[in-house]
DNA sequence: TTAGTATATTCGATTATTCGAAATTACTAA
DNA sequence: TTAGTAATTTCGAATAATCGAATATACTAA
């Protein structure tokens, strides 16, 4: 098999596709808020659904889109559920991606109106 | 109109919601090829096709989607067109993106194994 | 056991993405 | 003009993502 493409081309795209997976998943607003919320440790998904107003059960298939995805990681305790980050760096990214949005912040609000009007 | 929740929040939302557009702009492996390709420079679309092998419809709305979302930039000059990425700060993210993915490159590959099997 | 709270899953309808094929526009060169 | 190359747009079908409602599971406390 593989007769005509490289096993590094296939390789490549293979990588390209996870990464794409991994920016899919951040591609939902809500999943960014939750991402957000764990910024500064775990949390239950209670104390998640306080600070991301969604329904419950919209709440519980986002989290595991991210958990499926491998960017959460979540422990039971008890009658709860602790929900955090899998690897810090993926606060780097989205660091990386606040300056991008300060920088291009007004053109990101014109923008905005046109994706909703 | 919105009487019950903060502009603040209201802000934050469409700042999200914003930056939601762009991660799934990235979320999709022919776009993020588009992307690696422009890393160095300017390319056209014919010099793109040649490295990212789909069809040449296929690509031209890929590069529409890259477009519309401000993410790269295109000048014509004669029969062709160029494109490049609107700002270096997205390989900053690509990049941070890439420590991730080698750091996780393992359980990646073993992620991709469930994802198309 | 029963009732109650926390979270997750399944289901079905709606909307969005994706692709290739075909048609189209914009240039260039003969 | 005509023919040819470069790139884009439109269309329709297939697939995927999204949501709320309803249901299910797991734990706790009475």
């Amino acid at each position: 098999m593989n007769r005509e493409i490289p096993d590094d081309a296939v390789q490549k795209e293979a990588l390209r596709r996870f990464k794409a997976n991994v920016f899919q998943v951040l591609g939902h607003p809500t999943r960014i808020h939750i991402v957000e919320c764990l910024r500064d440790g775990e949390l239950t998904v209670s104390a998640i659904l306080d600070q991301v107003a969604v329904e419950p059960a919209n709440a519980s298939q986002h989290l595991s889109v991210l958990r499926s995805k491998g960017l959460v990681v979540n422990r039971k305790e008890g009658n709860q559920v602790f929900y955090s980050l899998r690897d810090p760096l993926l606060i780097e990214v989205l660091d990386t991606m606040k300056l991008y949005f300060k920088k291009h912040l007004e053109e990101a609000m014109s923008m905005l109106q046109g994706m909703e009007g």
